[in-house]
DNA sequence: GTGATACTGATACTCGTTCTCAACGATTGT
DNA sequence: ACAATCGTTGAGAACGAGTATCAGTATCAC
């Protein structure tokens, strides 16, 4: 124990074709995938990836801030999207369809809450349930049980 | 195959011993808690208890609207409120802490949502997330790790 | 009582996710 | 060029939350 550690400082990252599979795929994708649908999909491009290798890189690019982690808050899955500016998300009932919403909640209502609460706000995650248009429309929507 | 199976048409539905225990612990619970913490509580009331009853128990107040299952959004178990009103909580980030916060979201801003995405809102789930009064202040909350 | 059926506890199981570990490979110092 | 270092990988074991199965028990209608 002579040498005294020095902290390294520096956290080595590097962009493997692994984690760059990974974000190629988040970022092509226009729904909202989980981990193991991104896993599915990132094997097209890296056939031999293991589903670790694609967690780890899901939690290193929330981590960094290039995606976003989703629970939708019906039990299922964590859910994935490279869109990592402020927004949220309508849920449909039915067939599990994610949209992203960009309305965000007045400011006023949050200072409100921060008031009331005592607490310090500092975000908020909001889901709206309901029914898309596909699936109010004859209801042939792809039926319960897939989500994306 | 003779029998025509004239189709059940009641729901019989008991009021155990167990489903009471439950349901007063979650009465008389004013954190939020997990099926885990209802089933080491509950212990205490019904020891002989099994984990499976009390999941059953707590699937059966949440389908009556008895109670509500929350998932705070954080990944973790899903938690249970015996305050079956409708209202938001605020989360803690250091402590865990869900709090209940009483104000909606304007009517304004559902319909707007409504309008631009196409969906039908049945409803929404909102989370803040932020410092409760008592981590901000000198950071003494329980640590981080705790749940409640 | 008798039969039907709701309910129970134990346990095995599924599923999503994380951990462990040996092997690999890029980088750096010599 | 070479070896040492250390981040990264894939395989698979392990984990925790929740569900399904099943034989036994309690309760109800007759």
């Amino acid at each position: 124990m002579t040498d005294v550690n020095p902290m390294p400082e520096r956290i080595e990252l590097r962009l493997t074709p692994q984690r760059g599979a990974v974000l190629e795929v988040l970022k092509a994708a226009d729904d909202h995938p989980t981990a193991a649908e991104v896993y599915e999909r990132v094997r097209v491009a890296a056939p031999g990836i293991g589903s670790a290798t694609v967690y780890r890189a899901l939690a290193l690019l929330v981590a960094t801030g290039h995606a976003l982690e989703l629970s939708l808050g019906d039990g299922t899955a964590a859910r994935y999207d490279a869109n990592t500016s402020r927004h949220d998300h309508a849920v449909c009932e039915r067939c599990g369809r994610a949209v992203d919403i960009d309305q965000p909640v007045p400011d006023g209502m949050v200072a409100e809450i921060a008031r009331r609460s005592g607490f310090t706000i500092t975000g908020y995650d909001l889901q709206f349930r309901g029914l898309c248009p596909a699936c109010q429309s004859g209801g042939a929507g792809q039926g319960p049980g897939r989500r994306q």
